[in-house]
RNA sequence: GCCCGGGUGGCGGAACUGGUAGACGCAAGGGACUUAAAAUCCCUCGAAGUUCUCUUCGUGCGAGUUCGAUUCUCGCCCCGGGCACCA
């Protein structure tokens, strides 16, 4: 029979008694109170896959350790947790294993809640939600209406980005490296009708509200203002000789207007089939416009492919100086940026340059260096920098920025142009071919066109998923929900078959956190002003464009329709690292994945978020490492020992001697010290790693004192394992809680203030000084802390160890840092 | 190519605004306890030299500023991430 000398911490029993606590007397389940001040912690919310990963392990440890530790700093903490529960995933499942996506959804939710309850993270489950809830999207079926009559959606036919293995359009954004983002298959141009969102119209706001944004990395934000590429100049319109019709270009550059010499169109460019229909040209055009679109589709994946380009036989007019300007279809031209037509500068654009080059046409220069003349006729690159402008008629001699600005005013008062702005944002294609997802809430009538649902009629449930064998068909293929009547004229009518993109949900589910429940608005007003925005959110920077960028939209977009008052949504953004392992991306591909169950199982959760604090700050990658598993495990064992063996101590409540003992003074100081570090650590950088080194200091201090005859001061060995145990608490919180019952308080951690720092306490008596000669270190002194720096000169040159180096020289110079350091430089 | 990060012991990582490089942990080696193992405790642990107490070198490489540089400046090398014909 065993026999339990009570040295080893039980986590299993432990883990699970605070776990059924927790989930009968729920602390952490809050409500609104206004005049009290909020604190609002998000981790993303996971996708339900099946079950939780390391990576999931780590985002919502850290957030877990924000939260308590918030609450223990006396806020109102709200920190919620739900399910990202559309997406293709559920679809695979179902045809892999004939179960309803929404079956394998709601299962999969099932499994995870409860491995994330077997974390013990202070969630308020009260407020859970799942975005497949009609309960959920019938609102965003009702902000879609509100955004539709505001003329912020509208429907349009192009060609989009095409997933064939998803059978499903993709945005921009979702495009990686020309391959879908979420199945890696290639993708492919295709013509349809699909929603979009009209991102672009808040382009300038999502620009400038970046500056607002001061406690989100600056990394971050940079990729935002990257991927909204904002860019002024000059739109223009060059008459083409000989017809009605004209191209609109634009340029950033108008100072080099005159240094047009072609004009090169997109491949796509409408114009092009009415220049060339019925001359010489028609053909060998179409053919070079065949091989460059085919050429585009099949591009490989880095590689830039070689400028092409074929004349037209048609010329225009450049309207500044009247010249005839030949023009081309080139393969490097982009439709889908400015207005797909670009005039041609090859004596300062690098592109236009090799262009012009290859097929021989003219280079003008119109631009010098500013500064010493200096002649370069034959130049083997463009000169790209602004400069002087020569040979430009009557803008000749400006400086590229009066110039450019003197060319703008010239054009709009001529009429044939206008300052502009161009965005490489493009607008948000939301349609989806998928059935699970989001119904678009749109009527197709033939007398009345496209009509909203009417709001009393949401939602627009997703067919199918009242029963296990309910159709999960795309919904184009669902006759039955198809066929509908006209909400307008009553006249037979069919149902919009697109679902919504999933980051449609994704973008406004923390605003949804605030009053889950809510009946009759997608938001409960006074919930949302009390607790938005969101103090903290957490995720992987893989998120820093699409989902980032999505929910600063909507939150701005909610805000024009009246739901929030808000204009961003995350205060502050901690982007973790990956979780690595052999120097690699856990993934089943390379089977490196550990299972969080398998650890939580052998060692208790408390141990696994411990770990997964201390192997590295939360912003870089974390190596994971199996033995240092065992560290953490050991560490709390070593903290349960060290509180069973001085649990004496907390049998009385006197204070502490009023003259204590050179340990006794050690410790308490330690002590304060150890809440300073931790208190900073967390404060400023969300540096746990740091934060429970210093903790373990602590306590090794402690577990090194005197033993039995020689006993520290009780208060003070009380006051040091209390503070080990609130600062441990936000880590590690069934141990915790464990360890304050044993040691006989009757309320829990839960209630629990943040300990604070005694400055008096932290002050040391004595201090080490370096002494260095010449910048090398020769000793160290012990004074005291008092001590000023001409008697520390004094002391420091006296020094034999110093003497040794100083040859007896006269010393040419002598530094003293206070309290530090003193170098003697001879 | 451009824009961000990052290069520190065998490993993960510390080092506040320039002032003791390597905290804390892991691994390793030695010892104690034990019939034995586990657990625990103690010692060593950047390199070389060494009179065992020190000395020299050492934070990717090369310069520079400084009394003093992991920290600041310039130039390079390597690794990771993001963007990439944006007119």
């Amino acid at each position: 029979m065993e026999q339990s000398t009570g040295d080893r911490y039980d986590f299993k029993t432990v883990e699970a008694k605070w776990q059924q606590q927790w989930a009968h007397t729920k602390p952490y389940k809050v409500s609104s109170e206004p005049g009290r001040k909020k604190y609002y912690v998000l981790e993303m919310f996971p996708y339900p896959s099946g079950r939780i990963h390391m990576g999931h392990v780590r985002n919502y440890s850290i957030g877990d350790v924000i939260a308590r530790y918030q609450r223990m700093r006396g806020y109102n903490v709200i920190h919620p947790m739900g399910w990202d529960a559309f997406g293709l995933p559920a679809e695979n499942a179902a045809l892999k294993r004939g179960i309803h996506p929404a079956a394998w959804t709601y299962d999969n939710i099932d499994y995870m809640r409860d491995q994330l309850k077997a974390m013990g993270l202070s969630y308020d489950w009260d407020r859970e939600l799942a975005t497949c809830d009609p309960q959920y999207y019938r609102w965003e079926q009702l902000i879609f209406q509100k955004m539709m009559e505001k003329g912020l959606v509208y429907r349009k036919k192009t060609t989009v980005n095409w997933c064939d293995s998803c059978e499903t359009v993709l945005a921009r954004e979702q495009v990686i490296d020309g391959c879908c983002w979420r199945c890696d298959q290639q993708v492919v141009p295709r013509t349809m009708h699909g929603w979009f969102f009209k991102i672009t119209a808040y382009a300038d706001e999502l620009l400038d509200d970046l500056d607002k944004l001061t406690g989100w990395p600056e990394k971050v934000v940079t990729m935002q203002r990257n991927w909204i590429g904002k860019s002024e100049g000059l739109a223009c319109d060059f008459p083409v000789e000989g017809r009605d019709t004209g191209i609109t270009i634009f340029t950033t550059r108008p100072d080099t207007i005159f240094g047009v010499t072609f004009m090169s169109l997109a491949v796509e460019h409408p114009l092009i089939e009415e220049l060339i229909a019925g001359t010489e040209h028609e053909q060998p055009v179409r053919d070079f416009i065949a091989a460059a679109l085919l050429e585009k589709q099949r591009k490989a994946v880095d590689e830039e492919p070689e400028k092409h380009g074929i004349f037209t036989g048609a010329y225009c007019i450049n309207p500044f100086n009247n010249e005839r300007i030949p023009i081309f279809a080139a393969n490097f031209v982009l439709m889908e940026y400015g207005t797909g037509a670009v005039m041609a500068v090859p004596a300062h654009d690098q592109r236009d340059y090799e262009f012009a080059r290859k097929y021989e046409l003219t280079i003008k220069t119109v631009i010098q260096p500013a500064g010493p003349e200096t002649v370069d006729p034959h130049p083997d690159e463009a000169f790209v920098e602004p400069g002087v402008l020569v040979d430009s008629g009557n803008f000749t001699g400006m400086d590229s920025a009066a110039a450019g600005k003197a060319i703008i005013e010239h054009a709009a008062r001529e009429g044939f142009g206008r300052a502009h702005i161009t965005y490489r944002l493009r607008d948000w294609g939301v349609s989806r071919q998928r059935y699970w997802g989001a119904p678009i809430p749109v009527i197709h009538c033939d007398r009345c066109g496209i009509v909203g649902v009417p709001e009393k009629e949401l939602p627009v449930v997703l067919p199918g998923t009242d029963s296990p064998d309910g159709s999960h068909a795309p919904l184009h293929q669902q006759e039955e929900f198809i066929r509908t009547s006209c909400p307008a004229c009553g006249g037979p009518a069919r149902r919009e078959t697109d679902t919504m993109d999933t980051f449609v949900e994704s973008s406004w589910y923390f605003a949804r956190y605030t009053s889950p429940d809510c009946r009759t608005a997608p938001i409960d007003k006074d919930e949302a002003r009390y607790w938005l925005p969101v103090d903290q959110y957490i995720g992987g920077v893989e998120h820093a464009i699409l989902h980032l960028l999505y929910s600063r939209f909507f939150t701005k977009v909610l805000r024009d329709l009246g739901y929030l008052d808000i204009d961003e949504p995350f205060r502050n953004l901690l982007t973790q690292g990956m979780v690595i392992k052999d120097g690699a991306k856990m993934s089943k591909s390379k089977g490196n994945v550990v299972d969080p169950n398998d650890l939580i199982n052998k060692y208790g959760t408390d141990t696994v978020r411990l770990f997964s604090l201390f192997a590295a700050p939360p912003e870089r990658d974390l190596e994971w490492n199996a033995q240092g598993v065992d560290g953490a495990s050991r560490f709390l064992n070593k903290v349960h020992r060290l509180i069973h063996a001085h649990k004496q101590c907390f049998s009385g409540n006197g204070p502490a001697a009023a003259q204590l003992d050179e340990s006794s003074r050690l410790l308490h100081r330690k002590t304060h010290q150890t809440i300073s570090k931790v208190t900073d650590d967390i404060e400023s950088s969300f540096h746990f790693n740091t934060a429970i080194s210093a903790v373990m200091e602590l306590v090794n201090l402690a577990s090194s004192m005197p033993g039995e005859n020689r006993k520290i001061d009780p208060a003070i060995m009380r006051e040091c394992l209390e503070t080990v145990i609130l600062l441990l608490f936000p880590m590690v919180p069934h141990f915790c809680e464990e360890m304050w019952q044993v040691t006989g308080h009757e309320s829990t951690l839960d209630n629990a203030q943040w300990p604070v720092c005694d400055a008096k306490a932290v002050a040391e008596d004595a201090v080490t000084v370096i002494v260095q000669v010449n910048g090398k270190v020769r000793a160290r002194l012990e004074v005291p802390a008092a001590i000023d720096d001409d008697e520390l000169r004094k002391l420091a040159s006296g020094d034999e160890r110093v003497i040794k180096f100083t040859d007896g020289k006269e010393p040419k110079k002598i530094i003293v840092v206070p309290k530090k350091l003193v170098n003697i430089v001879i």
